[in-house]
DNA sequence: TATATATACTACATATATGTGGCAAATACT
DNA sequence: AGTATTTGCCACATATATGTAGTATATATA
């Protein structure tokens, strides 16, 4: 027999943690959207008008972003007609720290969990001793996955 | 002999992960540091001005958190002279969870790691399958751990 | 050179999170 | 009752992220 109240707190629990923390700033989900959108073909040229239609993204705020990651050194900026974006960088070599780093200001991020700016297991919070496995997991995630290491088989979305 | 280039390189993405994504609000911040602070003693009652000087929380904003975490149910709030917060569910009931539930707007999360409001393992984005492990391991730890299962011994710092 | 089609740039607009000031209300003590 | 101490509330101030408008600049083609 199941307990409805339970139920129901369980499911708020599953959905809260679906998003919650794990979500990036809209500007580092567009980053990587359009980056492992464009790695699916790297070859390609690609328009702001075609990834603006394709990834739903707002107009300027793409261009803007854009003109970021080129000055970054990840992609190339073709101006004029016929013109366009393509890969300056080879996808496998874009890490995706190296990119959500380039869109955010690094400096906005100077503590882990709870926010502390001085962090080392010599001198740890209480949630240290439970939150450094996954820590380490996502660190390896994020610095070990590049653009190209990723499952372009299974996406049905971008 | 090491590259300094890449030793820089690698450096960085240390002291970017230890932070990034990894970061939640102040405002959750605050409720945990606080919560977990009081659970070390859960006998206790603590003042507002007590715990803006241990624990260096801007003082009005604590005050108005405070009620927050009062009205879902956590403490109670006793005013007046003598006054203060003390527990009103026990800690070992208390979910790292519920606390962030209760102080950020759920509805603001609606997605996961790039942001799609409809996720699941049939309709999957580019990252799903180097992500999912993650995103399993940090679910475990917040909906599995209470304000009392962590790690108070180790602990130097709230 | 004129035109169509691109990106680049600057400034402003809006939304949200975070922080602050001032005063009201509650309670214990005298 | 009066005072000191404490929480509660509301409105505004500030910082940051995000989104928008308008214009300038670059390039291929006719
Ligand atoms: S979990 Fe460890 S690294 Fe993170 S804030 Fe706590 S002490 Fe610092
Ligand atoms: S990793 Fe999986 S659950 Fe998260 S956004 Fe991608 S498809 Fe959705």
């Amino acid at each position: 027999m199941i307990n409805i109240k339970y139920f129901f707190k369980f499911a708020a629990d599953i959905l809260l943690f679906h998003g919650i923390f794990m979500k990036l700033t809209n500007t580092s989900e567009y980053a990587l959207r359009i980056l492992t959108y464009m790695a699916k073909d790297p070859g390609q040229l690609y328009t702001a008008k075609s990834l603006i239609e394709k990834l739903k993204i707002s107009d300027k705020y793409l261009r803007r972003l854009m003109t970021t990651l080129s000055k970054e050194g990840f992609i190339y900026s073709i101006q004029g007609r016929d013109g366009g974006y393509s890969f300056k960088k080879q996808p496998n070599e874009i890490f995706l720290a190296d990119v959500v780093n380039a869109v955010e200001g690094m400096d906005t991020y100077a503590g882990c969990v709870l926010g502390f700016e001085e962090c080392s297991c010599e001198n740890p919070c209480v949630m240290h001793s439970t939150w450094v496995k996954v820590r380490e997991e996502f660190m390896s995630v994020f610095t070990g996955k590049t653009l190209s290491d990723l499952d372009f088989e299974l996406a049905k979305r971008y």
